[in-house]
RNA sequence: GGGGCCGUGGUGCAGUGGUUCUAACAUGUCGGAUUGUCGAUCCGAAGAUCGCGGGUUCAAAUCCCGUCGGCCCCGCCA
């Protein structure tokens, strides 16, 4: 036995015993006559004292090497006990040392503080870094997150069931990672966005209740909370409607949080519906932690004589407004850079308005009526250093432009999640289409499978005016999971592709076999997906998901520790029968 | 596809045209000293063609162009 406890297990219960320990020397710190080292293991940190000078001599341990000793527990004399170690009241006398390994001097970074290290070294050496605390619990925690979740749900009578990960690539969507298949040479397979056509077919299997902790492929530019492949906790159930789900989706993620960390999650989570989401906070995952709401002005800005204001108001638009009670913190030049944001949106930009005293600030102040002045002091209720900002134009663009700004705005006065809680949100009432301007046509919101909201379908003239049983879930701003209710009818499934103007042959040929499935006794049935990453990362009060993964990628999707994506033998493509057509330079 | 920030010993950084840049400081590494440290301490040493390529200049880490790499954002992500 190499060893017999681990470094973060030994306490002054266990003094006198004859122990051995392994793992790498953290510290070292020598005294002449004595010297000390810290021995570190994934559980902890313990002291290793030796007082023997001969044996110091010989000792030649460098940072970071592997090492096994053996030795007795002893207690610390009082001034010496580390209270900041779990295993500090005690240390281990040596009596032998084993080098296992050597490390290589010097280490690309020190151990202890890397936290400031440059991304790309830490990447490229990970094995370091994850030896790193900050990063380490942050992996264990995920680990135990996972196991939470599969410890509630396996309670639940939840089967845990795989999914295929070379698939089928299917239109719409996000871009698919490709694998060539060689036995159909020239066929491709694809990499899963998600397991939903697979789950959907297993509540027709008849296992009513599914789950996975599914690793899904989008190959579509990262971002801080974006990697080409991530982690959903994925979930379906047979029997059931929206609120059964939201219900058992509040159950699991208050269980494993509670589980996993010292807190309370107060449930049922709040509700808004999606057009509340957008009339207010103008995006569909609203931070709630702090105000800022967008108010409509445009009433109290009617007949004001503006040209501008007038034409907006006659071609059906709105004018909307965010009110900032400390307005002094935002400067000429942060007004400036929120215009520079709403050229590059095809905006002219932003009015505002600085309340000081009993007088007031604007460029377009000689144009303003004192009545209009009064009308909007009163109410939105501004009081002395306050600013507005306010914007025009059609509606949906007033929401989202403001949405932006709004967030930039609390980034800039750091008033985000002042009490560094977590805010749970659903947004419901999705519309179940959306027109798209890059395709012009009409697209669905979250999938094609999502399941009308039955009045709204009867009753619809606009299939834009239908909504969806789906759901998002928000937390701090950030969407961590969403659903539906699937269709669950070929009929229906048939009239929302022709809907989408896919015509018969192209579903037939690529969703054959989902309705062909849905033919054969299919229950009515719905579920969600979690983004793992994301949860964690918020949880952990991390900035990037990649501190909440073992090996991440870059931004430009590569592995800086094994270097793929990497070039090919040329006999692997011969297999595959493929050839490549690189554009000149 | 676009916008922005960054790249200087192993690591983190200072230095924005010159002779206090023959590149500072901290930390680590190596050698020595040291009996109670735990961010140990003290003494000493080594370690950098300033990401790479080109240009401007009497003179470039510093200015310009290109390129490579990392990060943040927009587009994209049903």
């Amino acid at each position: 036995m190499i060893r017999t406890h681990t470094c973060g297990q030994l306490t002054i219960k266990d003094i006198g015993k004859e122990v051995k320990l392994a793992g790498w020397v953290s510290k070292i710190r020598d005294h002449g006559n004595i010297l000390f080292i810290d021995l570190r293991d994934r559980y902890g940190i313990t002291q290793i004292v030796i007082d023997d000078s001969d044996e110091i001599q010989n000792i030649g341990v460098k940072p970071e090497s592997v090492i096994s000793i053996e030795g007795t527990v002893v207690q610390r004399p009082d001034s010496t006990i580390n209270s900041k170690l779990l295993t500090g009241e005690i240390e281990v006398k040596l009596e032998k040392i084993n080098i296992l390994n050597d490390s290589h001097q010097p280490l690309p970074f020190e151990i202890e503080d890397a936290g400031s290290v440059n991304e790309n070294v830490r990447l490229k050496y990970r094995y370091l870094d994850l030896r790193r605390n900050e990063i380490k619990e942050n992996i264990i925690f995920r680990s135990k997150f996972i196991q939470s979740i599969r410890e509630f749900l396996g309670k639940e009578n939840f089967l845990e069931i795989e999914t295929p990960m070379l698939t089928k690539s299917t239109p719409e969507g996000a871009r698919d990672f490709l694998v060539p298949s060689r036995l159909e040479s020239g066929k491709f397979y694809a990499l899963p966005q998600s397991p939903q056509l697979f789950k959907q077919i297993l509540m027709i299997s008849g296992f009513d209740k599914y789950f996975q902790v599914a690793r899904c492929f989008r190959d579509e530019d990262l971002r801080a909370d974006r990697q080409p492949e991530f982690t959903q906790i994925d979930m379906e159930m047979s029997f059931v409607e929206q609120n059964d789900i939201i219900n058992i989706s509040e159950a699991v993620v208050k269980y494993a949080i509670e589980k996993t960390l010292d807190i309370n999650i107060e449930t049922p989570f709040p509700k808004i519906k999606y057009s509340e989401a957008m009339e207010k906070y103008g995006t569909d995952k609203p931070d709630i932690s702090f105000g800022f709401i967008l108010q409509n002005i445009t009433d109290y800005l009617k007949k004001s004589g503006l040209d501008f204001i007038d034409k907006i108001i006659e071609k059906n638009g709105i004018i909307k407004a965010i009110k900032i009670e400390d307005g002094d913190k935002i400067s000429l030049k942060d007004i400036d850079n929120i215009n520079q944001f709403i050229k590059e949106k095809g905006g002219n930009g932003i009015g505002w308005i600085r309340f000081k005293d009993n007088d007031y600030q604007s460029p377009i102040k000689k144009f303003l009526k004192q009545d209009i002045i009064e009308n909007i002091k009163t109410n939105l209720n501004i009081k002395s250093g306050a600013l507005i900002l306010f914007l025009g134009g059609n509606p949906e663009w007033v929401n989202e432009i403001l949405g932006f700004i709004r967030i930039q705005i609390s980034d800039k006065l750091k008033i985000k999640n002042p009490d560094n809680k977590f805010y749970f949100l659903w947004i419901v009432d999705f519309p179940l289409f959306e027109f798209s301007k890059e395709e012009n046509k009409i697209v669905s919101r979250h999938h094609p499978f999502t399941s009308p909201e039955h009045e709204s379908f009867k009753n619809h003239d606009n299939p834009l005016n239908i909504t969806a049983q789906a759901y998002d879930l928000v937390l701090n701003g950030t969407e961590i999971g969403g659903g539906s209710i699937r269709i669950h009818k070929k009929s229906m499934q048939e009239k929302i592709f022709e809907i989408l103007g896919i015509k018969k042959e192209d579903y037939q040929e690529k969703f054959g076999f989902l309705l062909d499935a849905l033919s054969f006794g299919a229950p009515p049935h719905g579920g969600i997906a979690f983004g793992l990453d994301r949860l964690i990362m918020l949880l952990k009060k991390q900035d990037s998901i990649r501190e909440i993964i073992a090996f991440p990628k870059t931004q430009k999707g590569t592995c800086l520790l094994s270097g793929a994506p990497d070039y090919v033998e040329s006999k692997q493509l011969k297999d595959l029968k493929i050839k490549i057509d690189l554009p000149e330079k």
